[in-house]
DNA sequence: TTGCAACTTGGAATCGTTCTTACTAAAGTG
DNA sequence: CACTTTAGTAAGAACGATTCCAAGTTGCAA
């Protein structure tokens, strides 16, 4: 496998979407980003390069993204409206800084109980996932 | 202690609001709710009998209470937009349904390990809370 | 190379929420 | 009890994030 852009691209190709310059441009943005951007800020950073770039389009191939399982969507509280984007796509955590707002993963430690035992019950509900976030702040945030 | 309403009020003129007609009558609705409503349907429960109530009111007392730690604030995934509303003070998680969308409250299990050693520090991270959600299918949706 | 379903664009529409303005009611002051 | 200050409310405009739409364009299978 060479990187995880072109290995994005080669999943979504296979799932039969269109590999067109603008979900290029997209996905090359994003495989590596691990800030969580909204599409707001990937759509900014896209718009210097491929200037007539579309909000629409930004959403629609975030969105193919997510349904072929290769993206996450996160809605990481009360405050911060905008739905952010996850291209890890390892079972993983998020840490919330209270101070700026920024997002990072948190790997499942190995010796926890692998996030659940999956479809466990819980009140007659059957759980398939589970989401943490932790919140607090974060190394710059608590410093200052 | 009366009731949970009468308790909420009680607090929130304690924390130096005025205790309006409106104020009581969205404090009665959703005290004992514990379908985490929106906004939006709060305000049409309380439309029907107090006809003159407004948005702006509903959100700010919701704030209000939720300011007071009265009342928590919920986004509980990309795809529900709107803020939900949750009077259970008590520390606690969400199981949140697929199919038909409905939260009901987790209690933290004693035997689990009190949600987390309060302000542990994960990566450099200091952890203040956790929230935890879990996702899949509720009795009803599950049979169906 | 061609044909067409899939895609992109730009702007309008929508949704949930917050803000603004003007009005009203309550609480403090003398 | 009049007077002032302050807090709260109503209605709707404004806002930010997202989705929808109509019209034009293009990747790619055959």
């Amino acid at each position: 496998m060479k990187n995880r852009a072109d290995s994005m691209l080669a999943d979504l190709k296979r799932a039969g979407l269109k590999l067109t310059p603008q979900r290029i441009a997209i996905v090359r943005e994003i495989a590596d980003d691990l800030t969580h951007p909204t599409a707001q800020a990937l759509f900014e950073r896209l718009r210097t390069t491929f200037p007539t770039m579309s909000f629409a389009t930004v959403y629609n191939t975030l969105d193919a993204l997510a349904g072929c399982g290769l993206m996450g969507k996160l809605a990481l509280g009360p405050d911060s409206r905008a739905v952010r984007f996850d291209p890890n796509t390892e079972v993983h955590h998020h840490a919330v800084c209270d101070g700026c707002g920024s997002v990072v993963d948190i790997p499942v430690e190995t010796d926890e109980p692998a996030v659940l035992p999956l479809a466990a019950t819980l009140k007659g509900f059957r759980v398939l996932r589970e989401e943490r976030t932790y919140r607090g702040l974060c190394d710059r945030c608590s410093r200052s």
